[in-house]
DNA sequence: CCGAATAGATCTAGAGCCTAGATTTATCCG
DNA sequence: CGGATAAATCTAGGCTCTAGATCTATTCGG
């Protein structure tokens, strides 16, 4: 900060080092020099004057519990360092159709605050580009600013904001405009938000979803480098990530979905929500259920994803078809993606991973049936409502900790 | 190479610089002191010192033709640099199944000398698993060295191998076992070509093709960032080339296209050229074609996909509608594909690229009138049958560039 | 043919960062 | 309280970079 470099100078290897010692510093709780040493293959003098120069830019605290943690038994006690997670803070926001939530988090990831409101709905026939574009983008502006003023840092603390929404989204942060959901759910949050941290990034629901998980495995041991995370209710979305890295396409489209409308035992892109309700409704409506059925005695008006399942719990043969052939339907979709893509895993979030866990059951068990040698295993998310939410946090902190050194974070100024 | 560095220390930079150097060096025919300093933002004083560097370590040659390119009007005449393409050179081996091509070339991708043999055919039936191993390792093997003999070059000054064969191929260089034609094809090269360069890789042939097309496209204007390169012929695979890079998946599987025998309109992972085939015999052999047909002429024995070709070209229907059901089924196939992963293009290379081309033309028209706002475009390959051993080439030239401070190149003796 | 004008090459300090090794400091242990 | 031990600090020296002065090669106009 104190000074800007024009090209490259001697002054580049001491940033490179802060650079790999900090990184590192995110992996553990606190760390000595001697560890450092380690990581880096550098002296201990320069450790140390590394550590120095990123204690003074406030990415690492001095923490003195050298004696309290016990791990010495002789010699000099080392002073120890540990990222300074409280110096700084990150936004995810889930910004979906009909509500957004705003999550404020530490650098560790942990979450500080949260605020949460409601959207008027929207359809074709009812929306008014502009207004509603604006509403939205006011909505979002309004929640993180919530979600700040409760967590109580500075809001000068907040490095970087991450917008989940379920749209495809290119590298700019826009989606497709030929389609009034995408353009009514990512109205170009870019300009709003700018003001609020110094970075901004817009990203699709799924590949967050996707991030989120991976975050999650990343911390129960070893990370796995490939699998597909699916959004699963109305409709269906999916985060690719492959070979460590989530893969975007053109114009960020990779990971829809359209394509199932030609794939043999789907046919339409539809979410298994939406077809379940739909098939139930169908099967009440046809009047050929027999006389005792539990589905049958269904209202086809209020009726969700939740009832049929229930019905099956209890033995109704009819909606246990149903559930059986959402099943199939699963397993094809994994089957198809899972061969193209060569993962090992498909991670299903949603409605229907809280609502319809025995689809989920029924497909693992048609997986591994199949006969294809590499078929990927199929696991409901656990992440729950907020999976989105915790995604646009790790995903922010991601950007963090790659410019970390060009984002001095605050200015130390201690409440 | 005079010193080993441990861990990081002062020449690190010096390093770091002489990379990013060299890395710009490889985009330009020959380059002065000026230039770099644009490229790095360095000092003149510290640029000399890295080319003096550099062409000390026999990767770049001045070049006095400061006068005689003319660039300049006035003032002290620049010296400028070169890569020194013959310093070392790369090879690229197609291991097809009947016939191994091994190319060397330069720094630049310029061939310099190729060699081809024969490999006896092997089916399930016929194959004798160690052996024909141990032969096909063999026959690589004394493929390449006639190569490199033949070019000229000190065999020291390879630098890198990429060999490419028709099956997926892991992080380690290895095939799936479960099957007999993977197995075939890539009997673990690595061993037994270890001893000819410091870098030896395999990679897929369709992952190949697709990185020729890269380079290709590359050197006509930008880059295309996402991209599938797909080779057609008795079987379908693909190289998948997402946001700039190439997608391999958990097994090096990625690519794979067993997946269309669940696709409407697809029905089975066959390749276009045996189906053009098996149709035409079946037409034949029905005895449904009119008097005078062309089709009907034809020996179903040993006619080839040109022979339809050339039947539709003369206005055989029967030819015709072959060769519309085979465009008709790329088209599927390019639509899926393109959607999952949100390519711009799609290209065909292969047997299909060269003796139907009819096919392709009818697939484009299809895209074109299809009203997928995304349909990808649909190019044929322009690279014939050394497609494979160019995108060879070129992936161990990457490697080289890659790695280039690593490796010194050669001991500089002069022919 | 000669002397500006021009632009690249070289030279000279000086500063930053790193290493290696000597010295000092903090703590445990008997 | 005096080793033993391990961390921190200090010192000297080397490498690489920058900035700016000086030198050199060439064009161009008179």
């Amino acid at each position: 900060m104190d000074r800007v470099l024009t090209g490259s100078s001697p002054q580049v290897l001491r940033a490179l080092n802060a650079r790999r010692v900090l990184d590192h510093a995110w992996d553990v709780d606190a760390f000595t020099a001697s560890d450092a040493m380690a990581w880096t293959g550098l002296t201990r003098s320069t450790v140390i004057g590394v550590c120095d120069h990123l204690v003074r830019q406030g990415w690492l605290d001095e923490v003195d519990d050298a004696r309290a943690v016990g791990d010495y038994r002789k010699g000099r006690p080392a002073r120890r360092y540990a990222l300074s997670d409280r110096a700084a803070v990150v936004v995810g926001l889930d910004a979906g159709y009909d509500h957004m939530t705003a999550t404020v988090a530490d650098l560790r990831g942990t979450p500080l605050a949260r605020s949460t409101v409601g959207i008027p709905a929207r359809t074709p026939e009812s929306i008014d580009r502009l207004a509603d574009a604006e509403a939205r983008r006011a909505f979002a502006r309004r929640t993180i600013e919530q979600a700040i003023a409760s967590s109580g840092v500075d809001p000068r603390q907040v490095l970087a904001i991450t917008v989940g929404v379920p749209a495809p989204v290119d590298d700019a942060g826009r989606s497709p405009g030929h389609h009034w959901f995408w353009e009514l759910v990512n109205p170009g949050f870019g300009s709003t938000l700018a003001g609020l941290a110094p970075i901004v990034q817009i990203e699709n629901d799924a590949n967050l979803l996707a991030i989120a998980e991976g975050a999650v495995e990343e911390g129960r041991g070893r990370g796995v480098h490939s699998y597909v995370a699916m959004v699963v209710g109305e409709g269906i979305g999916s985060g690719l990530m492959i070979d460590g890295r989530l893969i975007r396409g053109r114009r960020g489209g990779a990971g829809e979905m359209r394509f199932l409308d030609r794939v043999e035992g789907v046919g339409s892109p539809d979410g298994l929500a939406l077809l379940c309700r739909a098939w139930a409704i169908e099967a009440i409506r046809s009047g050929t259920l027999p006389e005792g059925s539990l589905l049958g005695r269904l209202d086809p008006d209020t009726l969700r994803e939740s009832d049929v399942e229930e019905a099956a719990d209890a033995g109704d043969a009819a909606a246990i078809a149903i559930l059986d052939r959402l099943g199939d339907r699963l397993a094809v979709i994994c089957l198809v993606v899972g061969d193209l893509l060569d993962v090992d895993l498909v991670i299903v979030g949603g409605a229907i991973a809280d609502a319809l866990p025995a689809v989920i059951r029924r497909a693992r068990a048609t997986l591994a049936d199949s006969d294809d040698p590499t078929a990927p295993e199929l696991v409901a998310s656990r992440l729950g409502p907020e999976a989105v939410g915790t995604g646009a946090i790790h995903y922010a902190l991601g950007l963090v900790r790659e410019r970390a050194l060009d984002l001095a974070p605050g200015a130390r100024h201690v409440a």
